[in-house]
DNA sequence: TTTTTATTTAGAATAATTATTGATAAGGCT
DNA sequence: AGCCTTATCAATAATTATTCTAAATAAAAA
């Protein structure tokens, strides 16, 4: 994993990068520093912060922003958007499909440059949906 | 305009609204009460956040959200996305096309029902791109 | 080794937003 | 009209996520 721009590969970022890395899920600031305390027991919790910025800085994570919750940070770096779960909060990967692009969905405006597109679905996830009662289900 | 549920529709209410449709900008909620401060001097920044919210809870308005900054508020109530300038900050409503949803755009999770698509740009506005100097430009 | 630069840490500071509280006012009912 | 319930407003306090500061540490460069 390299950083680039003189930032140097630390312990500390190595372990936000690893806990990031070992579950496909989608923890926030303060979930990360309950996980690399762990391991790393003096870690701070700004210290988690600046090697997220860092990390994110760098293209090695993604920072996923969910309305005006709390940051959350994701290893996949697959172009993917998000589905967020109005009922239990959890957010899941969804991956684009081939020749998704802004030009598709939207009507730019006239001479904008695109940098990039973020996709987000709202609704309620497979598990939620599963523990709805019948009369009220359904599926997509 | 309605807000039903026992809301009532206050001179406050009227003022926050009323500001929000005479720009199609997209202001802060502190952009918000220092417009209708003009009008309204007594009003409070707590009571244009209880009217943002009341006013959005109810449908009548939108809350944007552009990564952590403040929460941006739009009267545009038709189906858009919105368009965010990594240069200067502003924001753009784009119009959904036709028949754009979110199955067409990412692999869903099967079982889970959508409520709703949120298609966020981000890149340079077209003001900021005519600002660019000729051989940094690029149109798409 | 000396110097420089990057990093970590704890704690303070900031900023957006929300909660609390007491006062005011509107609607419904008799 | 008078009474009761509920909604609203405004000021202030509180919360919360995040960033900044400053001092200590450590690695890289010279």
């Amino acid at each position: 994993m390299k950083l680039g721009d003189g930032h140097r590969m630390t312990p500390q970022r190595r372990e936000v990068y690893e806990v990031l890395m070992e579950h496909q899920d989608h923890p926030t600031a303060t979930e990360v520093f309950m996980r690399v305390k762990e391991r790393m027991p003096a870690i701070s919790l700004a210290t988690v912060y600046n090697c997220l910025d860092t990390l994110s800085g760098a293209g090695c994570i993604i920072q996923v922003n969910v309305d005006r919750e709390p940051s959350r940070y994701c290893g996949n770096l697959s172009p993917h958007g998000h589905f967020h779960c109005d009922e239990c909060g959890s957010v899941l990967d969804v991956p684009l499909k081939e020749g998704a692009e802004a030009s598709k969905a939207v009507k730019l405006p006239r001479g904008a440059v695109v940098e990039r597109l973020e996709v987000a679905v709202r609704g309620h996830c497979p598990e939620c949906v599963r523990e709805m009662k019948p009369e009220q289900a359904q599926s997509s």
